[in-house]
DNA sequence: CAATGTCCCGTAAACGTTTACGACAGTACT
DNA sequence: AGTACTGTCGTAAACGTTTACGGGACATTG
């Protein structure tokens, strides 16, 4: 005998009450349902997930998908459980489980998701790394599961996400260097399709032709969210006849390699050559010079993440007013020496 | 009409031969089969979790317990999803899906495991940042649920487990140092009562007493595994009155802030003071000077993780010779200019 | 022709849970 | 006294799957 039956025989009732009384339902007697309580407690009694989500349709658990072994990856440091410490702050509210799903590097993303769907293994899904089409998005959609991606996408019909602000990182980064006198501005760009890409080259474009600068496409480069990404954006940027006074990375890990070629190449970044990071990282002030960056907290990125994915749940309708989210997350410049020289003087 | 209800009502046949057709039952026609596979390809039918576990018993999945915010996450994202990835590799071949279960920070490990293990979500746990007595290995040994510790643990009862081979790591550090004619080296040990703390003291007090060197409590300092803990060390270093010539960090990422605050003080790693790193890290080689450490293959530890796990699943008996894993994985040397100077000349 | 065996398939039970429904006792009201 | 209502509880169906069991069709053998 297993389960709520064993409980039950245990307490000399019906199972019928002891799930009543376990899940709060009005209809049982007071004393009766602190019995179960304490009886539930005494035996180490967990509903088993299976069995309570084949009769409701529902398992009380989030799926958090990531890319583990992709480009994406070479964020590095702490991206992930950053996001994810805050996401379990909302969900823990909720008595919901976080549960993350590396999808395997060999496998395809959305076939993976299509099966991890097809379980019926999570309420809702929180996907990262969005690409520009995204079958995923399409596929959550058709199957009625409530998402929101961490990254927008140009994927028709309408679906929730949030994403980091790239036109404002790029615009404030391309608008500080301009000031600083530099004209001819290159950028570090991520080598595969993923959105974001796409979203800091326009916004590299918007900036040059604000300031009236052209747009050579020499200047942007694509390349391995790595150290040797960067590397290899500053060889290329090196044997240009003509090179760049500044340069603006998609990747803060690409700075590390960046800095590598440069002092290689007897050219000092912050005194012969201008840089700016995108996300601050664990190393970005301990480069020398210190990296100019932008800052955001994770674990406020993953609060709001929890928080628009349950205002896309009808469940929570009560206590997250539902709507659909789309929301631009800001992102906080810290300065650091990298970004110099400065021939506006 | 859903499910594989749906499915058999397409093909006008029982739902009981469509399920034998898609498990490889042997009694069932092979044109028959073949008409329910590709139905089954045509519907995108993917058989419900629940409904499969509930009657089986197993779900196909294993869980990788993590302490999102805990210390031991200063290792930082890349330390899991280098080992994921290998485990993935292996469990990909089996057709197991591998969940990662971060431990919510406000949640005790072990109710959280407790539920998770309740809740028979996964055939198997890998759970890491072992402590010296750990609830969670009595708990899963208790549940009879298929486990692998990364980090040895000196609970009662035997558990498989695979460990970093810190002893052979604090022992070839000192070795070095002492070789380099150092007499008074500090370490940098974590703050928390994780294993591996204990484990690397006691080696280290070990390679001490080899070399006749007396151990001085005020030289083995306790700090968090992050940038900051690197800064107190060095900051309590500083503050002795008989200050060591070399110190031996537990986490990369305390060379960081180490780094610093030595810097601060005008004294330089690599020329008055000597700094040998753990593990390596994406940073290892830009600090300046280069930190000296260990390097390990994440991707290889994940997989013997995940086949030694599948080694201790009578399921994968035919396989995976059975067995109780007990495994040191050793570490390899990656010279710097962080282990200066050299006092033996 | 009867008996036996083989191949394929349908039926139904079981896994653990939740909940609609009804039963029953007690109370209040007409 | 009859009726209606309330509070509490037991019963049973349902969720989707797998599999033991049995049966029908057909071939093979004595």
């Amino acid at each position: 005998m297993k389960g709520i039956r064993r409980l039950a025989q245990h307490l000399d009732i019906s199972i019928g009450t002891v799930s009543r009384a376990l899940n709060g339902k009005p209809d049982v007697n007071e004393e009766t349902r602190q019995r179960v309580l304490e009886a539930a407690a005494e035996l180490g009694y967990v509903p088993n997930q299976a069995g309570r989500s084949l009769r409701e349709g529902s398992t009380k658990a989030i799926g958090f998908t990531i890319e583990s072994g992709s480009d994406s990856a070479g964020n590095g440091d702490n991206f992930f459980l950053g996001v994810i410490a805050g996401v379990q702050a909302v969900f823990g509210r909720h008595h919901l489980d976080l549960v993350v799903l590396p999808c395997p590097t060999e496998e395809d993303s959305t076939q993976y998701l299509r099966r991890m769907v097809a379980r019926g293994m999570v309420d809702g899904m929180i996907i990262s790394a969005t690409h520009r089409r995204d079958a995923r998005i399409e596929l959550l959609a058709n199957a009625r599961l409530p998402f929101i991606a961490l990254g927008r996408s140009s994927t028709p019909g309408p679906h929730p996400w949030i994403d980091l602000d790239f036109e404002g990182v790029i615009n404030r980064a391309v608008d500080r260097l301009v000031a600083k006198g530099h004209r001819r501005i290159a950028v570090g760009l991520p080598s595969n399709d993923i959105n974001l890409g796409f979203v800091f080259l326009d916004g590299y474009k918007d900036a040059l032709a604000r300031h009236g600068l052209p747009f050579d496409p020499q200047l942007a480069i694509r390349a391995r969210s790595s150290e040797q990404g960067g590397y290899q954006i500053a060889h290329e940027l090196l044997s240009l006849s003509e090179r760049p006074t500044a340069v603006v990375l998609i990747y803060e890990m690409m700075a590390i390699g960046l800095y590598r070629r440069l002092n290689e190449a007897g050219v000092l970044p912050g005194r012969d050559i201008a840089v700016v990071g995108f996300r601050e990282g664990p190393q970005s002030r301990f480069l020398s010079p210190s990296l100019t960056c932008f800052r955001l907290s994770l674990r406020d990125l993953g609060i709001a993440l929890g928080e628009s994915l349950l205002a896309s749940m009808p469940a929570y309708a009560e206590i997250y007013p539902q709507g659909l989210v789309r929301r631009i997350w800001p992102l906080e410049l810290v300065p650091g020496d990298s970004d110099s020289p400065d021939f506006s003087g």
